[in-house]
DNA sequence: CAATCATTCAATTATTCTATTGAATATCAA
DNA sequence: TTGATATTCAATAGAATAATTGAATGATTG
């Protein structure tokens, strides 16, 4: 019988929820969440992550040990690494809605976004629909100036690899008859202004766009992913 | 120009993360996401929610003004009471993707439903197309099964309010010719389970829907909203 | 087998969070 | 204005969390 006692009632809730707030607990901070974020472009290693966040190793490690404890990262040998990477796109979701509920409510992001990058404020970034209008039509190139790395893991289809700091090596390169439409993690990220802006600066009809891989994915358009073999062998 | 010193990029990423944590660190308590679920279904005054939750009024109140200080939830006066409700579908959002990503990774989830609702493993859920299939052939009779306020706040079309309190002394207005599809809160909600429960003992042909409203409205699916007047005058 | 490298562990301290209690405030009704 | 009701506030003690440091582990390379 499914009538239960509403003190039970009482026990399985608490236990409910307690599991649930594993996952909320990990989200309670804001390196881990910056680890999340990081980790929603690709897999990578303790020292990297490290690197990028320019926090302590061992911190780095202690908070992948929490994501781990949460599931919401997986973690696999390759050498001597341990290489480190949400657990699925269940977690990218998350921290996307976490994001989005931010962007509706939180005005100090707003504010945030336009002390430090002014600059968007001349151009405007294009919507996913705008950008995939202007490339089926041939109208526009897409570079993807993020790391080689996050590249290889997974891309825009469509998409070539310039990083930022090699684009100024690269200008002679591109072409001057269509528009260039750079992105790079997505919309916090400031590799695609940066390109934007450098190429603006050498006469180039260049446009970031407002998504990363992530909100690609999750829009339900395709990606270029690594071959399995590339990302979870041994 | 768009380029920045590495140092101000960091102070900029921590001041990002640090305000993106608010929302995380509202989701790290075990009694403010139970407060969050109570709120999908319907707007309620701190009384309701410490009575549902078996907490002091106190304690109530100062986990709601922590999701408030997170922007999670809205207050309004009426009357004497203070009514809270989620600030908006990007919080119902971010609540489903906290709990999906729980169902995806924690095997512990798994284990409380098996063991507190073990009943669910005689008859399975209906999906919300089998639901929809069954409804719009005319076969089925759909219950809201939920108190009479949260039917008033919201609920699914063609839905009639029998709270499950009160099913036993209505099973003769019932029909036994058709299906019988019970919705609650949810897939964690027992109502549902309890009237399936008593509607098959006494014959019926009765079923669960795996989903309540927050999850049908989720999908796009049409419900029926309590009107602007009455949810939010004065 | 030793050396190196990447990561984790353990112990400490400082900080933040949580629940509880009783008092304070504010609103409505008589 | 008084009393009742709904909620918040303030103060406290206990618990959990965070960052730091240096040592320990474990896999790979020479």
């Amino acid at each position: 019988m499914a009538y239960q006692h509403p003190e039970s009632k009482r026990a399985f809730k608490n236990q409910l929820y307690e599991q649930l707030a594993r996952i909320g607990k990990a989200l309670a901070s804001p390196h881990r969440l910056e680890l999340l974020d990081l980790l929603a472009q690709s897999e990578r290693s303790v020292e990297e992550l490290a690197r990028e966040t320019t926090l302590p190793v061992a911190t780095v490690s202690q908070h992948l040990q929490i994501l781990h404890a949460a599931r919401l990262v997986d973690v696999r040998r390759r050498g001597r690494q341990r290489r480190y990477r949400l657990a699925s796109g269940e977690v990218v979701r998350l921290w996307l809605a976490l994001r989005r509920t931010g962007e509706a409510h939180l005005a100090e992001l707003e504010h945030l976004v336009s002390t430090w990058l002014p600059e968007r404020r001349h151009w405007p970034a294009l919507s996913i629909d705008a950008a995939l209008e202007l490339l089926q039509s041939g109208r526009a190139l897409l570079l993807d100036v993020r790391p080689r790395d996050e590249y290889a893991s997974a891309h825009l289809p469509q998409a070539r690899s310039l990083p930022v700091a090699e684009l100024a090596a690269h200008l002679s390169e591109l072409p001057r008859d269509c528009e260039i439409i750079a992105y790079c993690r997505g919309p916090y990220c400031v590799f695609a202004d940066e390109a934007v802006a450098l190429l603006r600066a050498h006469g180039f009809r260049a446009w970031r766009l407002e998504v990363g891989v992530p909100e690609w994915q999750e829009r339900g358009l395709p990606i270029i992913q690594a071959q399995a073999a590339e990302r979870s062998v041994l």
